[in-house]
DNA sequence: ACGATTAGCTTAATCGATTAACTAATAAAT
DNA sequence: ATTTATTAGTTAATCGATTAAGCTAATCGT
């Protein structure tokens, strides 16, 4: 039978040592070196606490000094590999730096997530990364307001000054559409997210800039937007009349991991052979960019480095709340396979 | 330029009211049905500490009574989907217990594991859900005799008195390799991983009494068990093992989500045809499994009901810690689609 | 030799909420 | 009228670590 195990205290080293707790705590912390204890004392202190195997008691240390060594790290969705990825690196990067983080999806749900902030606030987290929503601003804006620091990831807003760290989608996009024409694709079409927000916008825009500049016209049944909650309904939708116009398309990018799963579920379906009947192009990554018909050219975000940046920012942020705020963004690259193979 | 916003404390609403903290703090707890509160008191404090805005310091609360409503969840990979859908479900389900979520990755390394549970023992968690790795006996051991409530998930140890909530995988693995019999396949594979762990044993053991109570013997070459380490290696090997000897496979079974893609990826390469030239069943889900060459047969886990059962009995477990021991194992189904099609 | 330093340690307040124990006043019971 | 119970509060200790301020005795400078 187990018998509850006491915690050591620093009151428990300092009778056994037979001098004030304060000492003790004097000596965990290094202090002797500032000449507030002796020499002899300080080893006889830290071999009791060996001894006793001494841990600090997180929530009475965070309670006295107002820092808790924990962020909050708000995430789309944990079950889209993309964010898996990111919060992987986000964990164990703030671990280096002795942070240990509190996670949550807001499945794209403002509301959501400013619920699952709030909730992060009360656990008096020392601050945020968050991958924000559609109609996320009033929240920012207070984090903002109070003070409370944080860095936004992946998506930022353009009106509102924040420290981010995100990817040039304008660029991915342009290099992505670009890439389908110089590879004799005539006909490229987009199938994105109908969203506010900006990185969403990014990749339209730069997919538009390539068409234009490579002089073809967009037809209008080249770009689907399509609102979050029917991807699984329109998608279909989309594609049959993509292809079924007198200007059909030869080629899709897909904005999304997840559009990119219902879109290639479909094209499965319709027996369609890529590249040859269509090409592909998807931003996200992931295993099943492997294993489809072909492997599926795709859009390389520098996941590491965004989340580890991210961190790294933020923690700066904690430590300094008054250094100047970060604005970064990081170049992705095409990883270019058979779907978007030669004509 | 934003304010650093004061929390607003008990003291605060005790001055506004004139009356001590304790007594606000009687009614912030609903204290005022047990008598120690009027009516009327009870409805003015609520109504400045609405005001104020109030809310209870967690850290503070936590310290005092010696729970911080938070959970340690230790997974073997969140960039597993089988894992990440299991983060998601215990996250929603201990919000709605008012319990908040710390999680990491163990990366199947039982020292990363131990060192994870060591941090979130630090950090005062209440309880723990663990996916086990090999040789993580003794912390399982230790957390017992220190009576810290943990229950552990999907994996556990026979040899060990522990609460769990798993998956009956002999009976799962059984299932598949007969619905591979009876479609017609006559030589039927298994790739596993070489462990001591009692699934994956249990996964093997399952596939073996399948086939020899159909009268199958099997051949040496059906059964490989790959090491953790060399899966990306080795896997190409297994499988031309398993098809280049006199009694070669025409069918295999993946006993994990990893394995699969790993053997997915070769099979593509190899250009063989599924389920014409090799049926295909796997343990794990994924979106993967519905874009290969053609659906994939799976075993499809409770993670739902397998992630809300761990909750509930950890939480139950922390506020009554005599609680008789449970072990339950849940019944996997296997979805049949076209990579096990009859011959 | 006398006041001024300083090394080395202790005291006590603090972070914010909780709760056992106590007090005072009123109401009910005998 | 006196005792007992009940109501409505307050006081102060507590959780464990931190840290400003204070104290003592040894050391220093001139």
């Amino acid at each position: 039978m187990g018998t509850k195990k006491k915690r050591v205290t620093l009151k428990d080293i300092a009778e056994r040592a037979g001098v004030s707790t304060a000492l003790v705590s004097y000596v965990m912390n290094e202090k002797e070196k500032e000449g507030k204890v002796s020499k002899d004392m300080a080893i006889h202190i830290k071999a009791i606490a060996e001894e006793l195997n001494f841990k600090p008691h997180f929530l009475a240390r965070s309670l006295r000094s107002g820092k808790s060594y924990t962020l909050g790290l708000v995430i789309a969705d944990i079950s889209n590999p993309f964010f898996a990825n990111i919060a992987r690196v986000v964990e164990n990067e703030a671990k280096k730096f002795g942070y240990t983080v509190f996670y949550g999806s807001s499945d794209e749900d403002a509301s959501k997530s400013d619920d699952l902030i709030d909730v992060l606030i009360d656990r008096t987290v020392d601050g945020f990364i968050i991958v924000s929503t559609e109609n996320s601003q009033p929240k920012i804006k207070e984090l903002l307001a109070d003070d409370i620091p944080f860095v936004l990831l992946d998506r930022y807003f353009p009106e509102i000054q924040t420290d981010y760290v995100s990817t040039n989608n304008y660029q991915a996009s342009f290099d992505a559409c670009t890439h389908f024409l110089e590879m004799g694709y005539k006909n490229v079409g987009l199938i994105a997210y109908e969203s506010a927000l900006h990185h969403m916008k990014e990749r339209i825009r730069g997919y538009q800039d390539a068409l234009s500049i490579h002089g073809v016209e967009m037809q209008e049944n080249w770009l689907h937007k399509l609102r979050i909650q029917d991807v699984g309904l329109k998608s279909r939708e989309s594609i049959d009349n993509m292809l079924s116009t007198d200007s059909p398309v030869d080629a899709i990018i897909f904005c999304t991991y997840s559009l990119a799963v219902n879109g290639l579920k479909y094209i499965n379906e319709l027996k369609l052979k890529v590249p040859d009947d269509l090409g592909i192009i998807s931003f996200g990554q992931a295993e099943l960019f492997d294993l489809y018909q072909c492997p599926i050219t795709y859009i390389m975000q520098q996941m590491d480095e965004l989340g580890k940046k991210a961190v790294e920012i933020l923690i700066k942020k904690i430590e300094n709340p008054d250094l100047p705020k970060q604005q970064i963004l990081m170049q992705a690259t095409l990883i270019k396979r058979d779907s978007s193979k030669k004509k």
